[in-house]
DNA sequence: TAGATTGTTAATCGATTAACAATC
DNA sequence: TAGATTGTTAATCGATTAACAATC
């Protein structure tokens, strides 16, 4: 029972909670997998197969009550307790996400950039104080950090991600065009690779209606 | 031969593709799939099978040469021919894409912004013209768009959902946090997702360390 | 030629789907 | 009770890995 979680699981994970905070919100009290199924085109055994993993959250002849697994998965993605964020970077995506609502709540709170153009020091983006990247060590020293966020060209990431590692971050979610998960074995990586995303759309504009990818 | 491509190989291709640019850039001129899979972290064999699901770009007992192959899977990808791009919404993340190098080149060129706010319409942003919301729909009529790249709330996504369809926008990269892939069938949507890929992150932060996920 | 490495078929493994007994 | 729906086991399907003949 006590259990390993496929990768396939984990990724669904986050869509289930979105789709319940929707239902949450639009008063929704009680689901059946087969109709929370049909929202969200998934086969009702595979979302009862993918909660299993976890727990019995639901209640035979009745369904789950919206709320309560909303708050079950929100717990298993760790999002029921305080992480202190820092941007590194505060160039057009750091400052982004540095004005990203999710970014200053009570989940995932936003605490400093840290950047190296000396124009942007000492200013402030969204709210979040902008240091020299020369600050960066004694910061780390000196505040818990769970979650660097890392927005830096990528010549520059490597030497960043073994300060990162030195100063006893937790995890590091990426936006440099690299993948950083094998760089490290003490930290947690995540790497978003944008423009991946972008080009997958571009391969499948390519081969839509039946162009075959393949003479 | 002519083939069905399943989703994992496509979303690898990005992957071979990054690393080819960066050999060629290096001047390495040859590789193997064993070499390249030890760079890679990923099994000889499936990188040939992958590959092979286009065509047989290697030579047996040689390996694959480096240009090639990029060039090859930057065909396959459709990074081969110009796609243009639209941005729908200025905010933070809108106006960040507008200024991201890969959307001013010559497989993406972003050609326009649209924002409802009246103080950022005729202005500038990366050397993007921002027009106003209610324009987009004279704006497609006489444009081509192929990409359109939703960055606006998640309320207004539907609605401008339906204006691009019926504008005859071919594709859409999407940052709102909804799902729109099953919302059109005319139109090919790419669901970005930033904070599952975060929830993601924090999940593994909770459960690492072999801590059980079911007791 | 001998060595290397592909392209491709076959074997394995894991994830998805179906089925159904348990039970609310 | 009868109907609904879960949790879980079993069956199916597809993706990954291994093996190897072909050949550069």
């Amino acid at each position: 029972m006590a259990g390993y979680v496929s990768e396939a699981v984990i990724r669904r994970l986050p869509g289930y909670y979105r789709h319940l905070c929707e239902l949450e919100a639009m008063g929704v009290k009680q689901i059946s997998s087969q109709e929370m199924g049909r929202q969200m085109h998934l086969i009702p055994s595979q979302i009862r197969q993918d909660i299993n993993c976890f727990g019995g959250f639901g209640r035979k002849g009745y369904g789950y009550n919206v709320t309560s697994l909303r708050q079950h998965i929100g717990e298993i993605l760790g999002l029921d307790h305080p992480h202190s964020v820092i941007i590194i970077g505060a160039g057009s995506i750091g400052s982004a996400l540095a004005h990203y609502p999710d970014f200053h709540g009570e989940t995932f709170d936003t605490k400093a950039l840290f950047d190296i153009d000396p124009a942007r020091v000492g200013t402030n983006i969204g709210g979040v104080p902008v240091y020299s990247m020369e600050e960066l060590d004694s910061y780390l020293a000196s505040h818990r950090v769970d979650i660097a966020v890392l927005c830096v060209p990528k010549e520059a990431a490597q030497e960043i991600l073994n300060r990162l590692e030195a100063g006893g971050v937790s995890a590091v979610w990426n936006f440099a065009p690299l993948d950083l998960q094998h760089e490290t074995d003490r930290m947690l990586v995540e790497n978003v690779h944008l423009s991946d995303s972008l080009r997958v759309l571009s391969y499948r504009m390519a081969h839509q209606d039946g162009d075959a990818p393949k003479e």
